[in-house]
DNA sequence: AACAATGTTCAGTC
DNA sequence: GGACTGAACATTGT
């Protein structure tokens, strides 16, 4: 589930709940979710600091440690979530779905913990593991954060090159922080077809991808996650248009799965 | 059992 | 070198 609204609850939820309190044990031990790190690399440059700051660029997080430590990155992968349990025990979720519900926690999806000297703890849990935690990851290559980039900025990336538009969304070169679903999800209220090319679109079509764009994330941040989209209900067979009730149709862009309505979002004239 | 899944990365081609 | 494509990665759920 993480795009960019998941991944900021969860880096709320760190610096709400996790900062300030002293590392007394490190699990670095999946080599997995912690290369390249070795088993104890990160045991030994974290334990006896405490997390300063959780900062975000698009879906990758990284906490500042104290003492000139350095920086810890967390990537929370196709579906990893943060958990942090206070010194008496609370639990608190941050990265997944909102829901009434706590879901299952087997104690082998515990990708990655953090042990507080106070008791509590920091999870990255993970069932399918493409989470990925290490030391001062790299941002260089994130483009600007997709809640911070200036029209403009927007304008000139989504326009430039030809490669589809979804798949231009997707990059996160470029921008940073948008994910399959919320693409879906910007194309259809902009009324784009994910296949257009960029070099194709008018100044108009960037106007409304950027409104989209800025519409989705509030309204997903809003509502607890990319998957209240109104759009992504009808990501299915069968699933129809909650605007026109036209069929939505299927297919792979820019490699991922895409849904998008036959009528509003015709495939561009050529 | 085969296939798809909300993400990233790397090898390969143009 | 840049732009682009497709497969691989680990695991679960359908």
């Amino acid at each position: 589930m993480p795009e960019l609204p998941e991944v900021e609850t969860a880096r709320r939820l760190i610096a709400d709940e996790a900062l300030h309190r002293r590392i007394a044990d490190v699990d670095d031990s999946d080599t997995f979710v912690c290369r390249p790190h070795a088993p104890g690399e990160l045991r030994a440059a974290l334990t006896g600091r405490t997390l300063t700051a959780a900062r975000r660029r698009g879906k990758t997080m990284w906490c500042e440690t104290s003492e000139g430590g350095p920086d810890l990155g967390i990537h929370l992968g196709m579906g990893g979530r943060i958990v942090v349990t206070s010194a008496d025990g609370q639990v608190a979720e941050g990265g997944g779905p909102r829901r009434r519900d706590a879901q299952p926690r087997k104690p082998e999806w515990d990708r990655f913990t953090l042990g507080f000297a106070d008791g509590g703890s920091l999870v990255l849990f993970d069932k399918r593991r493409l989470g990925r935690v290490r030391l001062d990851p790299g941002i260089d290559a994130l483009g600007p954060d997709a809640a911070e980039v200036t029209p403009a900025e927007f304008g000139r990336l989504i326009t430039r090159g030809s490669v589809a538009v979804k798949a231009r969304l997707l990059d996160q070169s470029r921008i940073a922080g948008v994910g399959n679903l919320l693409a879906d999800e910007i194309l259809w209220q902009a009324r784009v077809h994910p296949g257009a090319r960029t070099g194709t679109l008018r100044p108009a079509d960037a106007d409304r991808l950027y409104r989209a764009l800025e519409s989705a994330l509030a309204s997903a941040m809003t509502r607890g996650g990319v998957h209240t989209g109104d759009v992504i209900a009808a990501r299915h067979p069968g699933g129809t248009c909650p605007r026109c009730g036209a069929e939505m149709r299927h297919g792979t862009v820019g490699g991922r799965s895409t849904w998008w309505c036959s009528r509003e979002q015709a495939p561009p004239d050529r």
